[in-house]
DNA sequence: TCCATTATATGACCTCATCATATAGAAGAG
DNA sequence: CTCTTCTATATGATGAGGTCATATAATGGA
């Protein structure tokens, strides 16, 4: 059977490009096209980005929501790049998503264990 | 800081509706009120399930697509209550859940480690 | 009679992500 | 010098999935 067009075949883990995205910055300031290539290398996103669209979307709405800030970078070669980097509220928005994160986990072990008793 | 209106305190797991009310009919048919009342139980609901009309639509979607087959049940006192079995298709399509809900573990284990090293 | 409980359903709306497409600078091939 | 490719950002249309509010209806108890 084919379940290519089913969530339960679903690739990208739902929701959590955000978290990503923060983590990543975490470690310091990035482009969207310079995110989308560190993105590429996790496993969960198993070597293909949800699409640069909605990197971008993400980047520029959480810009609007003051957990990042950008800067236009024109001193190299090529399109301009906006480099984001997270705000004091985007790092306390990455500690909220740690614990939520943890709480996932359990959740997720939980339906875990129900579908293994599932025949 | 307040984070109410942030996914980052998101309630409920996303898009793990489904496979929940799957892997729950798994076990025997049931109707859509009770579902909910077994869904509450689960820890990864925080007793209250993402509200009846999700469960609702989810339930005749699923229907839709083949997964599930219903017949109303009128024996009882009170509404007619319909009752909802899984198909060979759902348990091919819960046996796929299984699967990518492991890797959905391993990419959300990937991102806490990222979340764990982040300052 | 009125209310709570049981039970299902739908219209309006929101968020998030995808698909397709647009724009534009720079570098290399032919 | 033109064409393609890579780098880089952005938006319109659309869809899946879920929430909020509300509607409907049977039953039993205060």
């Amino acid at each position: 059977m084919d379940f290519d067009e089913c969530a339960c075949s679903g690739k990208s883990l739902a929701r959590l490009l955000r978290p990503a995205i923060m983590g990543t910055l975490a470690k310091g300031g990035a482009h969207g096209y310079e995110l989308a290539q560190r993105l590429r290398e996790m496993k969960m996103f198993a070597g293909d980005l949800p699409d640069h669209a909605g990197l971008y979307r993400a980047l520029n709405h959480m810009e609007q929501e003051g957990y990042l800030v950008s800067r236009w970078d024109t001193e190299h070669a090529g399109p301009a790049r906006k480099i984001f980097k997270l705000t004091s509220a985007g790092r306390a928005c990455l500690a909220q998503w740690r614990e939520t994160l943890r709480g996932y986990r359990q959740g997720l072990d939980e339906l875990l264990r129900l579908l293994g008793r599932a025949r």
